[in-house]
DNA sequence: TCTCCTCGCACATTTGAATAGA
DNA sequence: ATCTATTCAAATGTGCGAGGAG
């Protein structure tokens, strides 16, 4: 997995917007059951027309599972000590160079500048978004790594972890509760020091629309938790069987099963059908978009998003908020399970979401919202203020394995940044919501796994994006090094819930952070300041 | 009263160390 | 001594639901 190491210089940051090139479409292979949207930049460092950044396309795993999800609304639940994804991102990813090194990074960004509440079992706008939260970039834990790797088998962002935590010091991707978002898989073509921080890195971003979600802190509807419940392998135990039912009613000291609440909300609402159908943007959530999407950066690089496989993709979702007047028979654990229940019909009825097409087609579909046009907000004067480790200078500095490992990230300076919202689409949009202006910058900070040396970070100029870099803990490792208030779970032990400096062995895995910046000209530009991530080895 | 969030719980899977056997 | 397979406990990942904050 790991290859060879590189410790020669590189020179500048992450200049991404230095990426020469252009963007091409990448259609879904049906041959691999997967497909997905595309975009890659192409790269001036490409030697090989065959081998270029921008001939590498994305698939994402499990597309059927996730339209499922994206059809009933994907909800992602957020929790303090964070919360992974599921389903789980898994790409399989083809076009590489076997030789080469890339990174694979995964960010999250605001869908729109909306807050959202589940209100008549469907999602509505309740108003304007929370300040956004701090960027972060979440690496796969093996890159850097050869094309060869990354395309050997699929690869999975599974350890990915969402928090509410605005102080997270574990290297969560921070969301706020109630908001929508998209992830985005960026691959980045590892420089000599198997770092994207050189001039002329080459990268590629792909967006699969149906993996937009909305952060909760507990599920909304209830077709998701039965999505997660019977898909996701660690929700086992809420899956019910009549024995278990019975089980599950006597640990309760019930005698017969009971029904939950959110049965008995499903319950309700299916009761009153009439407030079912949905102007909310949200519904739109789950509609496919189709086409293709040009970008140019600034330094005169295009980019094209595509939906691959478009065709795939469901019309629209929420099944539940559009037949309002039909019913199905929903199962429900913890009791109620077999129990039938007056809820609207099943939203695993294929033919339900055919049926029922017209009711979203007058809302702006979700994946419209998100390709209406970029919004502007304030660039928060946090975005400024980013930990820096006290180690060499990023920029320019090899040979930092031997440097000490560096403190602990504090809790936490650099996290305060601004995300931008989602705008990689520009197409017009029937929202009645008038978009806000989005930032034009927005700080992400990266986990680097698995790298043995650090680097510091160069002081940063007012407006000037760049990278900090510092421990990135595990779970485990982290754990030993905030209160145990964060922490509730009581395998924590209370001695080990100190803060206390990294070991050596916890400095091979680092968190980064950069900056990225979005102009609402170019629609995606990736701006890079002064610093720079060094040595990304393989240790 | 309502919405949203936190926390502890039970249950399941995953992980990794210890052990046995070839 | 090494490698592989098995076992088992700990760690981790789930949704549920009570209760609290605002």
């Amino acid at each position: 997995m790991l290859q060879e190491k590189s410790l020669s210089e590189s020179e500048d940051g992450f200049t991404a917007a230095q990426a020469a090139g252009h963007v091409e479409s990448a259609a879904g292979s049906p041959a691999l059951g997967v497909s997905g949207l595309s975009t890659s930049l192409s790269s001036p460092q490409s030697q090989d027309p065959e081998q270029t950044i921008e001939n590498i396309k994305v698939y994402l795993h499990e597309k059927e599972l996730w339209k499922k999800f994206h059809e009933a609304g994907t909800e992602m639940i957020i929790t303090k000590a964070g919360r992974r994804m599921f389903p789980s991102y898994k790409v399989k990813v083809t076009g590489m160079n076997p030789k080469t090194k890339y990174i694979l990074l995964i960010d999250i960004v605001p869908a729109d500048d909306h807050r959202y509440k589940f209100c008549d079992n469907k999602w509505m706008v309740a108003g304007k978004a929370e300040p956004a939260m701090p960027g972060r970039l979440y690496v796969h834990p093996d890159s850097p790594a050869t094309g060869a790797h990354w395309m050997r088998q699929l690869v999975s962002f599974q350890k990915l972890k969402l928090t509410n935590n605005h102080l997270d010091p574990f290297g969560h991707i921070i969301l706020n509760s109630m908001h929508k978002y998209q992830p985005r898989l960026h691959i980045v073509k590892a420089d000599e020091n198997n770092a994207f921080g050189s001039k002329n890195t080459a990268f590629c971003t792909h967006v699969f629309s149906e993996t937009a979600f909305i952060s909760v802190t507990s599920y909304q509807n209830h077709k998701i938790t039965q999505l997660k419940i019977e898909n996701n392998p660690f929700a086992k135990g809420f899956r019910g069987s009549d024995d278990s039912d019975l089980r599950v009613a006597r640990l309760q000291s019930k005698e017969y099963p009971v029904i939950s609440k959110s049965i008995m909300r499903q319950r309700l609402i299916s009761s009153h059908p009439g407030q079912l159908s949905s102007k909310s943007d949200l519904n739109a959530l789950h509609s496919s978009h189709q086409g293709l999407q040009h970008y140019q950066y600034e330094n005169g690089a295009h980019m094209q998003f595509a939906a691959s496989d478009a065709q795939d993709l469901p019309l629209n979702t929420f099944t539940a908020q559009r037949d309002s007047g039909l019913f199905y028979h929903c199962l429900k654990r913890r009791g109620a399970r077999h129990l039938e229940l007056p809820c609207k019909r099943s939203y695993l009825d294929p033919s339900s979401s055919m049926a029922d097409d017209h009711y979203f087609r007058s809302p702006p579909p979700y994946d419209q919202q998100m390709l209406s046009p970029p919004y502007r907000n304030e660039v928060t004067p946090r975005e400024a203020c980013m930990y820096s480790t006290s180690g060499a200078e990023i920029g320019g500095v090899s040979g930092v394995e031997d440097l000490p490992p560096p403190p602990p990230p504090p809790l936490s300076c650099n996290m305060w940044t601004s995300v931008a919202p989602y705008t990689s689409y520009s197409v017009q949009t029937m929202e009645t919501v008038p978009y806000q202006p989005f930032p034009t910058h927005f700080t992400t900070t990266t986990m680097m796994p698995r790298l043995p040396t650090i680097a510091g970070q160069a002081s940063q100029a007012p407006g000037e994006s760049h990278f900090s870099v510092y421990n990135q803990l595990s779970q485990s490792q982290a754990r030993e090094r905030v209160p145990s208030t964060s922490f509730p779970r009581e395998r924590v032990h209370p001695s080990l819930c100190e803060r206390k400096p990294p070991s050596p062995h916890t400095a091979n895995e680092f968190l980064y952070s950069q900056s990225f910046s979005l102009s609402r000209e170019s629609s995606l530009q990736y701006h890079s300041g002064m610093g720079t991530v060094e040595n990304w080895t393989d240790g």
